[in-house]
DNA sequence: CGTGCTCTTGATAGTGTTCAATACAGGTGG
DNA sequence: CCACCTGTATTGAACACTATCAAGAGCACG
């Protein structure tokens, strides 16, 4: 049990529910898999790049990354996951991770051996389309975010970000009146936007001051949803969550 | 038949056969797949942001290229796909298109009915790992791209994009003497690095300056591969192809 | 109550953009 | 076969967004 009081597999049986309904013997043979749960401090690796993982992490708590390093050391993220996401579920598939994930919060996680997964999606085809979609969906955000990398200043890009986070967030209950918790530093910040930690720094001042946000500590609140999403460009159609999560 | 003689979906059957072995039944069956052979000119939109595709495309012949419009107008292209790929595979489980695809160059184009697709998933997991995997490996180019964008520099991401082309194209046969056909304009190769189509000029001239590589019309050599792949940061981890393809 | 990290702020420098003009190249029509 | 047309490539100059450097302030933690 996790500190909310849920099975660990709950989370991912009710996302994977949200796609398409799924029958009893889906459903229990979902909650009988084996998984093992820990918890991480911040900045942990969970896995690296060139590691040959035999099991992919379901994240129960807290907010992970998926990052790579270029030649030069520096760091660029490119996924942020939340409670529901399973960072590496790509590794069932792609024997070498090409990428290493970390905690950027304290997190707890539930791992699940990939024979396991296997046998389920082999048992279920309905299973192997619902996870394979979740990775398209993946596939889907990083063409966003490339989109905003490539084409669109840092001031839209943070907005854009912030608006993701807040759909996200809220398709697993994690907003209440516009707030959410957001456990990254703006050196964080500015790995997933690609650009430095001081002009994070200015572009959340301006959101600030253009009232589009507010934040205390680790909270954030949108304060002008519409505005937002204007400066971000932000379109949720790339998420493909069912109901159009809106302000 | 296409122009090299072989039934339409030879090449992808050869593409799915290098992930692992496919038995005669599933050979024959893929053969058997409804086709539909088309030709389009240059810069034509095959699928856009917004459709819902009955069908999926296996490129046969020539470029395309997936991309985004922000709402300031720029384009951003997020993938190029080479005879093999099937770009828009997506759209099997997401079912409105988040990017658009197009052609680059004239191209030869095979559609599927995803009916047709969905069924032999159905009967052949072995299919549906392949496929799933191909779509994983899309995502792995688009982690490894937006990690240049937001972290190389212009000159160090052009020479990735030489680099990775190179293998991409090996892998399907079409490279001869470290020479492969580039039908991309300047302006589509700076939506794809996310640089203007000066700056690409101006970048260009130095790689050749440097003696990496050499260009006469379409026609790229890559002249010193060693000193590319430095220039580029280039590990070819993240195509996770079977036989590291190197110069 | 230091220590270390994060956040801020100011100044300087650089990579890359935009604008504009010119040269080139391939394809078309007479 | 040549003039013509249009898109592509090239070049120069001014400018802009953003990085880098440096230093101080705020905060959490042991």
């Amino acid at each position: 049990m996790t500190s909310n009081g849920k099975a660990p597999n709950t989370l991912m049986i009710r996302k994977l529910e949200s796609i398409f309904p799924l029958s009893d013997e889906e459903k229990q043979t979902l909650a009988d898999l084996p998984i093992h749960v820990t918890r991480l401090k911040p900045d942990r690796d969970i896995v690296r790049i060139g590691d040959r993982p035999f099991q992919s992490c379901l994240l129960l708590e807290g907010f992970t990354c998926v990052y790579k390093i270029t030649a030069e050391g520096k760091r660029q993220i490119v996924a942020f996951h939340v409670p529901g996401d399973i960072p590496d579920l790509q590794s069932l598939h792609l024997k070498v991770m090409d990428n290493s994930v970390a905690t950027v919060s304290p997190c707890t996680l539930g791992f699940i051996p990939h024979e396991a997964l296997h046998d389920i999606c082999n048992r279920f085809p309905r299973i192997t389309a619902a996870f394979w979609r979740e990775t398209l969906v993946d596939g889907s955000i990083f063409r966003e975010w490339m989109t905003g990398i490539g084409r669109r200043e840092a001031y839209n890009r943070m907005a854009h970000l912030l608006c993701e986070l807040l759909l996200r967030l809220k398709a697993v209950g994690l907003v209440e009146d516009e707030t959410f918790d957001l456990p990254l530093t703006q050196n964080e910040l500015a790995d997933a936007i690609g650009a430095s930690a001081v002009h994070v720094n200015r572009v959340l001042q301006e959101l600030r001051g253009d009232g589009l946000i507010r934040s205390k500590g680790t909270q954030v609140q949108i304060l002008d949803w519409e505005r937002l999403r204007e400066a971000g460009d932000f379109d949720p159609l790339y998420l493909h969550l069912r109901q159009d999560g809106n302000a």
